[in-house]
DNA sequence: TTGTAGGCGTTATCAG
DNA sequence: CTGATAACGCCTACAA
């Protein structure tokens, strides 16, 4: 437990000055004769050297930190984004501030208080209505920022989904199955991500002569702190509804794929049989889908290359806003519509 | 975009020294006229002063922040893992920086360097084998570091699981249930944890008078980058195995909940009923086990209380090394045996 | 009660 | 090619 080495050890132990140490140590494209060179790099090794990120981050006001502050990290799709941003950090040699905002505005805001502290480089926010003055803030003192997944209305760059294009996809994929009753497996338009899906939806059918029907228009649910669960919660209850409809609908677009999940169980458990009596299709692609019972066709958000674009945007400043194209995974869930 | 205002900004603008403005703004136990207070107060609000972390860890060498080294985050497992630490790093004021080894050793130590580097205050390191000269390094620099998780044959402090005592139960659990001949649906033994769960398994079966039949206990399976999905493959493949015997086991007990999954897909759909044919238990307690058909007995571990365990154990000191008692969770997979 | 000054470990400017 | 030296923003004896 001895005190880390410094420059100033370095400089002494191979009588040297501090300022040539630093310029081999710090490789800078400074001429240093190979004799010093090498004998500055003998010392580095004999006292393990390492340089202290601190100095150098108070002198250059560069800490290579971005935050990341995400609702949290138990739901799944949320792993994926951060488990791509941390690769790609990794690649980038810059390092994850983790923050759990857990959907809580004042969180959120604290978070990037402390985060501006820390002096990171830059910040990523997946946030449905953050703290505007926050974000000002932010941004007002040279922090850049990124909105996640979660447009904001704020003049920084996004990176996101097309969350319509996404449902407009499922709905046609049914649409092209024969299915002409659709129903939407909800939850509450708390967040642009969903209000953009609904219009999806509702564009498909509009664009296949469909009138959209309110009443199939679910959005009921309840949040809750259990992630994952209180979605399938919310999927059974859906399909609970429209199972009590006549004619109920043929096929199923849902919010993502726990609510799927859930409404399939209660199909199912009911009696009828996927994808033979009734198709649902779900939306995310979380590696959950292939367990379900059946393997539920979706809707692939690219979670994981998301985080790293998101990461890429955030550093490069090119394309600074840009969505990815969502991709249709069929599995078993759905099928041609039996009349 | 303007700099961020420093003591010295404030100093200025308030016609106070550094040293004063800086005793109020850090409350130390400092004795300031309230008078002098105020004013420094006022002009900090007024110039948004937002203390610069990098110039106080320089000086206080103490960061506040904690390194976290998981394999990756996409496993469910992990993901509650981290959670809980990231929960209870914000409860006490820490900050988490994550990085993702994927199990590679060379990566880890690298990661681990890059920490010491950032001047973390401590770390958390969940590793099968990690590099002893990366670990002793940190130790000897007097960085606190607690092996989560996966125990490391090194002298500190470490947090993690009872496995063997969870395989007993499991064990334990089928046995209670009548069933005589119990199938452990493994994976290479790379990991002390597996290898106390077959340990555990093992002294169940003895300790109710049955000889541990090495037929029984399949340990094939290969790694892969896709997490989740190659656990499934082994499960399936195990449970293939298991059905060319005759006689088959009825119980079985899994290394992990994605395992267990997996068989019960491979068994299911050779069309054995569960829990009526054979039982099935899992370890670990993911949120897929509600998903799964049928919704998975399993071995609760904590995940969650674990992470928050962890952090408290490295800052605080005390209790450093413990074990989390692992829990029943009975669902639908396992019912008493059919002869 | 307030101010001065030195130092934490780096980088970078400017002389030698 | 190398060496003093002054920052970066903060804390903290010590002095007034």
């Amino acid at each position: 437990m001895s005190r880390q080495a410094t420059l100033r050890d370095i400089a002494r132990h191979c009588g040297l000055s501090i300022a040539t140490v630093s310029r081999v140590l710090s490789d800078s494209d400074y001429v240093v004769s190979e004799a010093t060179r090498q004998r500055v790099l003998a010392s580095a090794e004999q006292l393990h050297y390492m340089p202290n990120e601190l100095g150098k981050s108070l002198k250059t006001s560069s800490t290579r930190d971005i935050g990341v502050i995400l609702p949290n990290i138990t739901n799944p799709y949320y792993a994926l984004l951060l488990q791509g941003i941390t690769d790609e950090a990794d690649r980038q040699g810059y390092h994850v501030l983790l923050c759990s905002s857990h959907r809580n505005a004042p969180r959120e805001a604290d978070n990037i208080s402390r985060l501006l502290s820390k002096r990171v480089d830059g910040i990523l926010l997946s946030s449905i209505n953050p703290d505007p003055e926050a974000v000002r803030r932010a941004v007002s003192v040279g922090c850049r920022l990124l909105a996640l997944e979660q447009p904001i209305p704020l003049d920084c760059p996004q990176v996101g989904f097309d969350y319509r294009l996404g449902a407009m996809m499922a709905t046609e994929h049914l649409l092209s199955l024969g299915h002409r009753r659709i129903g939407f497996l909800g939850a509450p338009l708390d967040r642009p991500s969903r209000r953009m899906m609904l219009e999806g939806y509702r564009a498909a059918l509009t664009n296949a002569g469909i009138a959209p029907n309110p009443d199939y228009e679910m959005l009921s649910g309840i949040e809750s702190e259990r992630p994952g669960i209180y979605e399938i919660e919310n999927g059974r209850e859906s399909a609970q509804l429209f199972m009590h409809m006549s004619p109920m609908p043929t096929g199923y677009i849902a919010i993502n794929d726990m609510t799927a999940i859930g409404a399939m169980r209660a199909f199912t458990s009911a009696g009828l049989r996927i994808p033979e009596d009734i198709s649902v299709i779900g939306f995310d692609n979380i590696p959950y889908c292939e367990l379900s019972a059946p393997p539920l066709t979706t809707i692939d958000q690219h979670a994981y290359s998301l985080g790293s674009l998101a990461l890429r945007c955030l550093l490069d400043r090119d394309e600074p806003s840009s969505a990815l194209p969502p991709t249709l995974v069929e599995r078993c869930s759905t099928g041609p519509v039996k009349e």
